[in-house]
DNA sequence: AATGCCGGGTG
DNA sequence: CACCCGGCATT
């Protein structure tokens, strides 16, 4: 031991203590950790997943948890994702699909209500019902009617044939038992819905209105979905798999950008309108955004677009830069959704917040930034350094220096190539390889050690000269 | 085997 | 506390 120790020191020796600090604070130090426990392997919680089990929290309250609940049964079996999650990020894939939801509903209610009396309106409500739950259901007729169009556009056709069908059909909606079911469900949709100018019926609940906040902040962004190509749409196929989760996230957002899509040029004209442009939307009760979060390891890349991730994804860790539309739905493993609350309400819940206030760094972020959803990483930024060289400030959180340990010296050394190097994206270098290497490279970045070696051990910060966690380069 | 760092020990 | 290091987890 000795030995080891005086070696040590030699090497030390002479500098001794090079560094005499500011104010350490000896258990900051620790800031990073968080993350080896916390973090969560890429995988998504599959859309499968998600569907089975959903977080009440949402805002959206009611009518979700009856639906989910539902599809439990119906729907899919399959989940078979275990889901390591972490609350925080297991409510994301929720969210979108439970959005969708109101979304369709509230869009249709309105449409409706203006034409049809409250019956119909019930009927209505229970078939959209429906149509989520089996999703086999609705693929098939989708495919019937018109598979090129994008999804909303589908559901649009449903709702119109179901609108037809009722009318045509004696108002009589007992028929069946399920009904029944519906019958509930539609109640609480109808309350939900009660923000909806039209509706009487229902106790009208003061609370959420709000502003429609909901996506204007978020969808700043499109510039890089704005491309239009909503991944899902495109490629119909995505769906397949049942898990309608990706696509609708998608369609969430669809109300406010649906940008190119050939759709447009379908007779629904008015109906499209109804759909995005309406007054409506602004009511919905629930503002929230739905960010996407790449759960790449160093990245924290959040777009407000599935889509956009997506490409994010393809292109910056993929490596797949030519089919920039296609998508084998590998992406989906490499990104989360996460939702922020607006307007909040009560139940605000921060669903998603965990992520960031405490934790800190690696998880990259903090809700707030929604507002600027491509803030964070700059994948620019990524792309263009090399894993090394970075010397760009890069990352917010990365910047949090080191105050723990020491973090001062910035010997020369380190200074040259700027005090947040840290960095890391090595990963980027083996883009192609994707495959499944979700786990974190625990060592991807370099640490004092490495880059200092063990000759200039003193240059290392404290951190690491005490076998603590680095601070200097934090991942 | 090399690293990174937690948990704990020492002065 | 500041400073270290055993030892484990990861690569």
């Amino acid at each position: 031991m000795q030995a080891r120790r005086l070696a040590k020191r030699s090497s030390l020796g002479s500098r001794r203590r090079s560094v005499p600090l500011a104010a350490p604070a000896p258990d900051g130090g620790r800031a990073p950790k968080p993350e080896s426990g916390c973090w969560r392997p890429p995988r998504r919680e599959g859309s499968a997943a998600a569907l089975e089990e959903e977080e009440d929290e949402d805002v959206v309250v009611e009518v979700e948890e009856e639906e989910d609940e539902e599809e439990g049964g119906l729907g899919s079996p399959p989940a078979p994702l275990p889901i390591p999650a972490k609350g925080s990020l297991k409510a994301g894939s929720i969210k979108r699909e439970m959005t969708f939801t109101t979304f369709q509903q509230d869009d249709l209610k309105s449409d409706i209500s203006q034409k049809l009396p409250d019956q119909q309106f019930l009927l209505l409500a229970m078939r959209e019902e429906d149509l989520k739950t089996a999703d086999t259901k609705k693929t098939n007729r989708i495919h019937e009617h018109e598979k090129e169009n994008t999804r909303s556009v589908c559901l649009l056709e449903q709702k119109r044939k179901v609108v037809s069908s009722n009318i045509d059909v004696p108002p009589a909606r007992k028929s069946s038992e399920e009904l029944d079911m519906d019958k509930v469900t539609a109640a609480m949709v109808l309350t939900s819905l009660s923000t909806s100018p039209l509706v009487h019926s229902p106790p009208v609940r003061p609370n959420e209105s709000l502003n429609g906040s909901w996506k204007e902040g978020g969808f700043v962004p499109s510039s890089t979905s704005s491309s239009g190509y909503w991944s899902w749409s495109a490629p119909s196929d995505q769906s397949n798999p049942s898990t309608p989760s990706p696509p609708l996230s998608a369609d969430s957002f669809k109300p406010f950008r649906m940008p190119s899509q050939p759709d447009d040029s379908i007779d629904e004209a008015e109906t499209s309108n109804l759909l995005f442009d309406e007054p409506i939307p602004r009511k919905r009760k629930n503002s929230m955004k739905v960010m996407f979060k790449c759960l790449w390891k160093n990245c924290g890349k959040v777009l407000s677009t599935a889509a956009g991730i997506q490409k994010h994804i393809r292109t910056i860790h993929l490596g797949r830069v030519g089919e920039s539309d296609y998508s084998d739905g590998e992406e989906d493993f490499y990104y989360t959704e996460i939702r922020l609350n607006t307007d909040s309400v009560a139940d605000g819940l921060s669903s998603l917040s965990p992520v960031s206030p405490s934790l800190g760094s690696p998880p990259p972020f903090p809700t707030q930034d929604a507002n600027r959803p491509e803030t964070s990483c700059a994948k620019t930024e990524t792309k263009l350094m090399t894993p090394l060289s970075r010397s760009a400030p890069t990352n917010l959180y990365l910047v949090h220096t080191d105050h723990a340990y020491q973090v001062s010296p910035t010997h020369n050394r380190p200074a040259g190539t700027g005090e947040s190097k840290q960095q890391t994206h090595t990963v980027l270098s083996s883009p192609p390889r994707v495959s499944f290497g979700l786990r974190k490279p625990r060592g991807e970045g370099k640490k004092c050690r490495k880059v200092y070696g063990m000759e200039n051990r003193d240059m290392w910060c404290t951190a690491c000269r005490w076998k603590k966690a680095c601070q200097r380069f934090v991942d």
